[in-house]
RNA sequence: GGAGCGGUAGCCUAAUGGUAAGGCAGCGGUCUUAAAAACCGACGUACAUCCUCGCAGGUGUUUGCGGGUUCGAGUCCCGCCCGCUCCGCCA
């Protein structure tokens, strides 16, 4: 064992032992416990960044550690393979999708493999095999088959820049989720999954999920499924055999509408206006504002405008004659496209009806129960309160005029019950070249078939030139384009769009499983054996995104007969951003630190420089750190300890250079003391003493340890129990860490009473190996590298990775005397010191007879004494 | 507008209703020709107050602010203030 510690040398050797000994590959093994740890695949961006490094130590700290508990831990990794960065880089660059993307997995895995972490390196996929996408063809034929997924003309948002379509979860604020470009609408044929057929099970599911996946993540989900009980109303058309059905959820204020409101594209306005004098104006007004939101400006600040289109809808409950207008503030998407308009009841409504001067008429009390006349309100009070003025349903709960209302119009035959969903059916086909080739084929005769399974994968054409204008590159390559009709064996042409990459990320870790099946996407009982994952570790990003497609998909996988689950993943943990400090120059932007004087200036053109804002890395505001640059200064292990020691891994952190020489600093610690020990306990004799946690160790038969032993000794079991207890129950890592600094400063403590008595005597090494190897084992999670090199310069034939977890003692780690506290009127006046198992009549002895108590008391009465054993005593005076 | 998370000493982070813990930075010491590193030690802040001015020491108050419940509140309840994140013409 060397004197101190070179990171470099020692990670090269380990990473390179792992590596030849296939160390962490797994198969399936029904004699043992399961667990599936398992991190985001990694999209191919091309270089890894301090978001992986946070990402990847969490999973490999908990894969570490249920691996020395005994479990079979699947520990896999593979690559988001298809996206934009590639087909980027081919539009400007004319590199080769392919070679990009290859050339990202082989830097990135290097980048990854100087990390050690500990993967079964043996199951990584790619998204962009032919072996592995070919499962995503063959998955989307089963579903069209069954009618899961259909064809429809439809607005998309599209990115001008990518020149991409975009889900309305992918475009949601309106502009691009990667590139932030500002979304258009365009009308294109797309391909949909009807996930919305799956929206109540996706909602209700969600119970199921509480406990292991965040309350935030769940509340996300709820609210993007969004679902909202109400009624589809229909109102006849006055003076026509038309009728209109609005959905509501507030059937109750129904007798408070002053109009219906069609939305833009609401394909009954042509019929309402025909033979009309505004027939034309009206028209022209609905293309505008149709085109207004096509193109999708920013809704929050769009003022509300409508026109009347000369036609009257009558209320059903009082047959008053309603004017239908059409508004740009009602969509054609939601519900039924249109809505009754209750001003009093909704803002929307408030608003559009005082700006065109409708009529408004008070149809509930507020929360105070008070009527406030229609002309003195001054926004509409959508509370739910008790109805007015609503004919037979006036007085009732609004909750119950709901269920009343609704049962009328059911039973008068104009309205029904309805659910609506905020979720929408998922746009799934893109019109791009890097993405998995849909496996359609277009015939004239037969219509669209599909691509035999015999015939999977259809392979993407290499070569393809990308810099093309409008639609799929694909369209412009005949060879793909030009196939034989699988029915009729006639001219046909194949689908050009590709899918979205959330395709491939739906099913990636059922596919590890099973990676190299050739005639299956996975077998079924190897998913069984591995799945549902016990706990999956990503960014937030994605708690509304990949996380419901993937939950969609796996309902979807359990109704074709491929798996049993009803949901994947048990446990989701959501881990926060590492982010740093900017500095922003108002003349060059963002500046790199070193570009900042001391006074903070700018070192180009000597402004003052914004500084103090801590923002997400990134490498646009120059404040990214390279993990590769810091692997070099302190190794891996030091990098790996800093970001778990930052923070919970739940929390944003911040980048600190000083924090990471610390966590530098505190490894050459632990290294120090293990080799002053590390001879004497490999000389030591390890057939005829036992090891740590055993009971039955010669020290713990021995009733006359020193003072200095039995602590050493005690704050090993101690900590041992924090730390497993911590793993177990919350995964707070940063507080595992925090404890192994607390043993590592108790082994000093201890070293220092040893040497004072003159050098260890045989208790003292038994004592100093247990909790030096329990350190070692402790510190395997984060810091694998050193561990496993003290580990062997400590005696130790294998390794740590097959060793078990240190366990603990829990009478050994009780303390013999405490302290409790003493509190007189609940305020702290003293401390005693009284025998672990002191009763509660000697606390309450000793509190009473302590000085300070006594001053404090002042002679005054005692009333009550209250004992919280082992903790403190409470003396209550009056 | 809706939902969620958070505010603990110079900084970061702990604390089943029961002694506010740990780390970093900074400070003093040992070692050294010196520095760094290492090791050891003390260490939250401001105000008020006691004591002989100050120093040191003692006491009280102080977990964003204000109330409440309780023998006892960082923790529970109510009301504010501030910060962050996500969502929203969703009828």
């Amino acid at each position: 064992m060397k004197e101190k510690y070179f990171p470099q040398e020692v990670e090269e050797k380990w990473q390179k032992r792992w590596a030849d000994e296939r160390a962490f590959e797994v198969t399936e093994d029904p004699s043992r416990p399961k667990f599936y740890c398992l991190e985001m695949l990694a999209y191919t961006s091309g270089r890894a960044h301090i978001g992986h490094v946070s990402n990847f130590s969490i999973g490999d700290a908990l894969a570490w550690y249920k691996r020395m508990r005994g479990f079979n831990v699947l520990h896999p990794f593979g690559w988001d393979a298809f996206g934009q960065p590639a087909e980027t880089a081919a539009i400007k660059d004319g590199t080769d999708p392919e070679k990009f993307t290859r050339d990202a997995i082989d830097y990135m895995k290097w980048q990854f493999q100087k990390m050690g972490l500990s993967y079964d390196w043996s199951r990584e996929v790619a998204s962009c095999d032919p072996e592995y996408y070919k499962w995503n063809q063959w998955f989307f034929i089963r579903m069209f088959e069954r009618g899961m997924l259909y064809r429809k003309l439809a607005p998309v948002n599209w990115c001008p820049k990518e020149n991409i379509s975009l889900s309305n979860e992918q475009a949601s604020g309106g502009v691009c989720w990667r590139c932030d470009t500002p979304v258009i609408q365009k009308e294109l044929m797309q391909w949909f999954a009807r996930i919305t057929d799956y929206a109540g099970q996706l909602l209700d599911d969600l119970d199921k999920l509480e406990g292991g996946w965040a309350e935030r993540v769940i509340t996300m989900q709820r609210n993007w499924i969004g679902r909202s009980y109400g009624a589809h109303v229909t109102f006849q058309v006055a003076d026509s055999d038309e009728s209109i059905t609005v959905f509501t959820t507030r059937i109750d204020t129904i007798f408070g509408a002053n109009a219906i409101i069609l939305a833009p594209a609401h394909p009954l306005i042509e019929k309402l206006v025909e033979g009309k004098p505004q027939r034309d104006e009206v028209l022209a007004f609905a293309e505008k504002l149709k085109r207004e939101q096509l193109s999708g400006g920013v809704i929050e600040e769009m003022e509300k405008e409508g026109i009347f289109t000369g036609g009257w809808a009558i209320n059903p409950f009082n047959t008053e004659r309603l004017p239908i207008w059409i508004a740009n503030f009602v969509l054609i998407q939601y519900g039924t496209g249109a809505i009754m308009a209750v001003p009093s009841g909704d803002q929307r409504d408030f608003e559009f009806s005082r700006k065109y001067n409708l009529p408004f008429r008070q149809i509930k009390l507020t929360a105070e129960g008070r009527e406030i006349p229609p002309d003195q309100l001054e926004a509409a009070d959508e509370e739910r309160t008790t109805t007015v003025n609503t004919g037979e349903w006036s007085g009732l709960p609004s909750e119950e005029a709901n269920r009343r209302m609704t049962a009328y119009a059911e039973g008068q035959g104009f309205g029904r019950s309805a659910i609506t969903y905020k979720l929408r059916d998922w746009g799934i086909s893109r019109q791009r070249y890097w993405g998995t080739p849909v496996p359609m084929v277009h015939c004239d005769g037969c219509g669209i078939v599909p691509v035999p399974d015999a015939q999977l994968p259809v392979v993407l054409p290499a070569g393809v030139n990308l810099r093309v204008e409008g639609g799929s590159p694909l369209d412009h390559v005949p060879q793909f384009v030009n196939v034989a009709c699988p029915q009729c064996k006639g001219p046909a042409r194949r689908d050009t769009d590709t899918m979205d990459t959330f395709v491939d990320s739906n099913w990636y870790y059922f596919r590890y499983c099973d990676p190299h099946n050739d005639t299956a996407p996975f077998a079924s009982e190897k998913v069984a054996y591995w799945l549902p994952v016990d706990q999956y570790i990503g960014g937030s990003e994605h708690a509304v995104l990949h996380l419901i497609y993937t939950r969609y998909w796996t309902k979807v996988m359990r109704d074709l007969g491929l798996v049993k689950l009803d949901e994947p993943v048990a446990r989701l943990l959501t881990q926060g951003m590492v982010c740093k400090e900017t500095y922003r120059c108002p003349e060059h932007e963002w500046l790199y630190p070193e570009q900042v004087t001391a006074d903070k200036t700018c070192s180009i053109c000597g402004k003052s420089v914004e500084t103090g804002r801590v923002e997400k890395m990134s490498k646009s505001k120059n404040n990214a750190v390279d993990p590769i640059e810091m692997i070099k200064i302190h190794g891996a292990d030091a990098l790996r300890l800093f970001v778990l020691f930052a923070g919970p891994p739940e929390k944003d952190k911040e980048w600190s250079d000083t924090a990471f020489d610390g966590a530098s600093r505190y490894l050459q610690r632990v290294w120090r003391i293990v080799f002053k020990w590390h001879r004497e306990i490999a000389n030591m004799n390890w057939e005829q003493t036992s090891r740590a946690g055993s009971v039955e160790t010669a020290t713990a038969r021995d009733g006359v340890l020193a003072e200095h032993q039995k602590t050493m000794r005690r704050r090993m079991h101690q900590i041992i129990r924090a730390i497993t207890e911590n793993f177990e129950e919350r995964l707070r890592l940063n507080t595992c860490i925090s404890s192994l600094m607390e043993l590592t400063n108790e082994l000093y403590t201890f070293d220092q009473a040893v040497e004072k008595n003159g050098g260890p005597s045989y208790p003292d090494l038994e004592i100093a190996r247990d909790a030096i190897e329990a350190l070692i084992k402790m510190l395997a999670p984060f810091t694998p590298h050193i561990a496993e090199e003290m580990w062997e310069c400590t005696g130790h034939g294998t390794s740590l990775s097959k060793t078990d977890w240190p366990g603990f003692d829990a009478d050994l780690a009780r303390e013999e005397t405490i302290e409790v506290a003493v509190q007189v009127n609940g305020k702290l006046r003293s401390r005693v010191f009284v025998s672990a198992n002191a009763s509660e009549a000697d606390l309450r002895e000793a509190a009473l007879g302590d000085e300070k108590v006594k001053a404090a008391a002042a002679g005054r009465d005692v009333a009550k004494v209250i004992v919280v054993p082992r903790k403190l005593v409470n003396v209550v005076v009056k």
